[in-house]
DNA sequence: ACAAACAAAACGGTCATTCGTTTTTATTTG
DNA sequence: CAAATAAAAACGAATGACCGTTTTGTTTGT
């Protein structure tokens, strides 16, 4: 909170003129992130090549983004395992980016635009690990080069999104909407 | 500090007699896991096939782990971006497992056991990234279910090892090691 | 009886929050 | 148009809770 009011040039009385409480700020960022990333998803439906576009809005939250905010959100996420309102506020947000995920895939694989071997949830499912690993790897390691690593991200979600594969290279899995395995390594 | 001495059941003064402060106890579990892991390590480089063998140890980080322990790995890592002598700890154990997995795919290389696209280096990073990303979902989200996403995981990183790609399907980014990015999409 | 181990209260610091006060802004009145 | 009033915004010291640590006094084993 300090932090925040110094940033803002408000004392601390001001802040909670605006804000009832710290989970009050809390879901005000969440509001805002949620809105901004509600435009995102909306880009990237619309963007011809799917997976460069990942790639492009992945380099953005990896790299140009501040530290701090990356700081902020891990901050956050942590809290959430503490105090129960932050925990639905972090998980309404996590929760929205799932479905906006599941979504994207969902109507990218009805218009023909990726051919998945797995579902759009196990997709989105997928992408979040990814994702939050460099999240995390990002905020906590100050040695972590994203650039070096996003060229081979890349590819594995490209991947992911299009297993344009012959019969010699069939090490798949693919994973059913009701969580079932089915094939492996023929 | 009051949590660790309801568990070991001493109070706050007895604790001070075996650690001299928190950063001096957050060293000795660090230290404890680090020759965990060295041992895990050498599990590894023994293992006939060592996809699998890496499925195995994911898996029992993100399933088997008691809760709290991942709690407390991510907890560490959020405090050692605050207080520069657990980011001393924090980052020494990160590179322990760096190195563990480099020095471990350039055996694995050099034995011929793995076909990898990437670098030893580049496939360590790329698997600190996946893991964490694991851990991280599996600490702060209690509606995440590893064994749903493990076999995907597990796919795509027999897919890094081992990339007997056709020529039908050489949409691969090779990492080298100096860090630059050699050919993309044939 | 002596030293090590321990318990429990107390200390200093930080954090989110509150509260009495002052300053700024907007509206009304003479 | 200026003075007076009302309302909102802002300040910053005070508050209580919590956390890591220290201190003080007691127990325990040798």
């Amino acid at each position: 909170m300090q932090d925040i009011c110094r940033e803002a040039e408000v004392s601390a009385g001001a802040l909670y003129v605006y804000f009832a409480s710290k989970e009050d700020l809390i879901a005000g960022i969440a509001e805002r992130d949620r809105n901004k990333l509600a435009g995102e998803f909306a880009e990237l439906a619309k963007s011809p090549d799917l997976a460069t576009a990942l790639a492009k809005l992945g380099e953005q939250y990896t790299v140009d983004e501040p530290q701090h905010k990356r700081l902020m959100c891990v901050e956050i996420g942590i809290e959430a395992t503490r105090n129960d309102a932050v925990g639905a506020i972090y998980r309404s947000v996590d929760d929205f980016v799932r479905q906006s995920f599941e979504q994207l895939f969902e109507r990218a694989l009805a218009e023909g635009r990726i051919k998945p071997a797995l579902s759009p949830k196990a997709l989105a499912e997928i992408i979040l690990v990814i994702g939050d690993g460099m999240f995390w790897r990002r905020a906590v390691d100050p040695k972590f080069d994203p650039k070096a690593v996003i060229p081979a991200i890349t590819a594995i979600v490209a991947g992911l999104l299009d297993s344009a594969e012959s019969d010699t290279c069939t090490d798949t899995v693919q994973v059913l909407p009701n969580g079932r395995r089915k094939g492996a390594r023929s």
